[in-house]
DNA sequence: GATGCTCCTGTAAGCGCTTACAAATTTTTT
DNA sequence: AAAAAATTTGTAAGCGCTTACAGGAGCATC
């Protein structure tokens, strides 16, 4: 193998001379082989080959006025739910031929900003953002460079914004009915951190509405806020169950949230659903195989983000000219999580619901 | 504000006609404040904020020859182990001022390949790899351009790569030790897919190497090999734990294998410790808080990740010339989940082994 | 009031790539 | 066999940015 010089990548120029031809030869032997001379074809890449030669991507972006890269901001990469959205992005952009940039704000808008100034630099085409808690000058600044950008995991977006996602808020409707028509009075929520998480905060807006419409409240004390940790989601189950008198659900504002308070309920020799009755929200893989099996809200994660991908990848072929917004199902799955309040073994009103059996 | 041409971001051109000064003190005004007079910096920095101006990374990168991007490519961001590992990584990576680019093999080294090919184009100024089982190819290309790069997850890493890992062989060792001191001779191990992965592989490897030093082997049907779900694990557990004579320890490749061979016990009726030992292998939060509380072997995946992206960008500042292996502590970590052999209570010789008690 | 110095700012080149256009070559037609 | 047409290849400009170098303004010194 004929090294160059490896202090410097090679360049187009290096492939032409190396090949004996010029570098538009080479340019167009790469990206339209059809329109070369097979034999000139053949030794050019030949030569690309010996040398290593990749195009840089900076010249070419500069030159094409697209990076064929895709950015995306989640929260965090560290949750399950996060992950798999984010591997199903991933899969249909690279499926497209396109790169993903990968950029985590920490559940906070001013990184979540500064890392949408970071991906705008690299000059991605298009963007995905989670949730719509974006700061005012993100949203402007897409809009200024006439950006193809998504929310996803909310619906509706604000006018004239793309969105794929369901309405959070409305989401936790039938679990929290399920639970009152259960006989459960005493309601207490496990909720994530709504000053960072538009989303935690509609969910938490669900279920007081939910709670409201029958004649019941939230009261403070009832709702902990935690981070979605095990740790921390064991901690804030703790605070509630140790409440008088005992909470008999539990709602959660995830999955993540749902397993440690089961945990806790355990600890604290709780029996589930007997005593205390647990809803999770996400429907992650362990859930189902938890015991008792996580009653939960299935989101369709990856069919979310697929479809946040395909809309984008759309808009970038100039398939579809506007923002679109597209609301996803999101389903109460019962399982074994979530019975009768204690004392009221109000089976008739859960059958009532015709609720589906959780796999 | 005063929008300009939205069809075009606008460009350091722009923002000097904006600000009536020369393309040449935009650039100082943003790269080198204090050389440019602090009237005209206000007057550039305002145009800047006005048009939403952002350079354009590819030109940057053009002209200063690097791109202020670090790549790093996993098997998949969907497990948990790698998806704490990125967090770390990027972390690091953003508080010393640089974008992640992110990348997925799904375990596969062709797709690695062309993963490397598309990062090595954006102009990743340096790569953090999963394992050791790249294409030479990929290697080779590495080395030709002279960029920095670290193997993750393994120990040693060939002379002249750098790596930041453990000896995934030797870290089976003192777990299959402390199970067979237990008493236990029927061992079968549960472990990831090895033609995929070369840790999976070692794993196997160095429970097969410890049961031979104590007279043992791992008889081919005492090993099933199953992707990173639960689903897939339990099949797995249970093609083992349905075999004569029964397996009284269950060796795992990994955490979510673990978590699935204890599902499956319990699906199968038989309790953990006292009729199964079963091992884990990274030590994800769940595990101490799963019952009985998972017995596994701690990676510390967090600290691992961050070393690597503190030797990339220690050679970026030409801090470290060469490269360098780095070798993480593993521990065995003893739970619920492990026991004496049924029949045999080896107390004193799981005493013996002075086994830290997991916290 | 020149001269010399310092401090800022502007001009212009060049990073590596693609592509419009021109030039060269081959093929087809007359 | 010459001319026209079709195909292939080369030349050179320009994408947006940074920076070496040149030029201009302001100040102190002689």
């Amino acid at each position: 193998m004929t090294t160059h010089d490896p202090s410097h990548p090679p360049t187009v120029a290096d492939v032409a001379h190396a090949a004996r031809v010029s570098t538009a030869t080479v340019s167009r032997a790469l990206n339209r082989p059809e329109s070369v001379r097979p034999e000139l074809r053949a030794r050019v890449l030949a030569s690309v080959a010996r040398l290593g030669y990749v195009a840089h991507a900076g010249a070419r972006a500069l030159t094409l006025r697209r990076s064929g890269t895709v950015g995306v901001i989640v929260p965090t990469i560290d949750n399950a739910i996060f992950a798999s959205g984010l591997q199903a992005f991933q899969r249909r952009m690279v499926l497209a031929g396109r790169l993903v940039l990968l950029a985590s704000s920490d559940y906070d808008a001013d990184q979540e900003l500064a890392q949408a100034d970071a991906l705008l630099a690299r000059g991605v085409d298009a963007l995905a953002l989670t949730g719509l808690a974006q700061r005012p000058q993100l949203i402007a600044k897409l809009v200024q460079r006439g950006l193809p950008w998504v929310h996803t995991g909310s619906f509706p977006a604000p006018p004239a914004q793309a969105c794929v996602g369901f309405r959070n808020r409305q989401a936790m409707g039938p679990g929290v009915r399920y639970l009152l028509d259960l006989g459960h009075r005493h309601v207490a929520m496990l909720a994530g951190i709504a000053s960072a998480n538009d989303r935690a905060a509609e969910r938490i807006e669900g279920v007081r509405q939910a709670l409201r419409a029958a004649g019941l409240t939230l009261p403070p004390r009832r709702l902990v806020q935690a981070a979605y940790t095990l740790q921390a989601a064991r901690d804030g189950a703790r605070a509630l169950l140790l409440q008088q008198p005992t909470p008999t659900a539990l709602v959660c504002g995830n999955d993540v949230l749902a397993w440690g308070a089961l945990l806790e309920c355990e600890a604290q020799g709780l029996a589930v659903p007997q005593a205390v009755s647990v809803l999770g929200f996400d429907d992650l893989e362990l859930s189902r195989h938890w015991r008792p099996p996580l009653s939960t809200v299935r989101v369709p994660t990856e069919a979310m983000w697929t479809l946040a991908a395909d809309y984008l990848l759309a808009r970038l072929d100039g398939q579809v000219a506007l923002p679109i917004q597209h609301e996803v199902e999101v389903e109460l799955i019962v399982r074994g999580s979530t019975g009768p309040a204690p004392g009221r073994p109000a089976k008739a009103a859960a059958r009532a619901r015709g609720s589906p059996p959780g796999r």
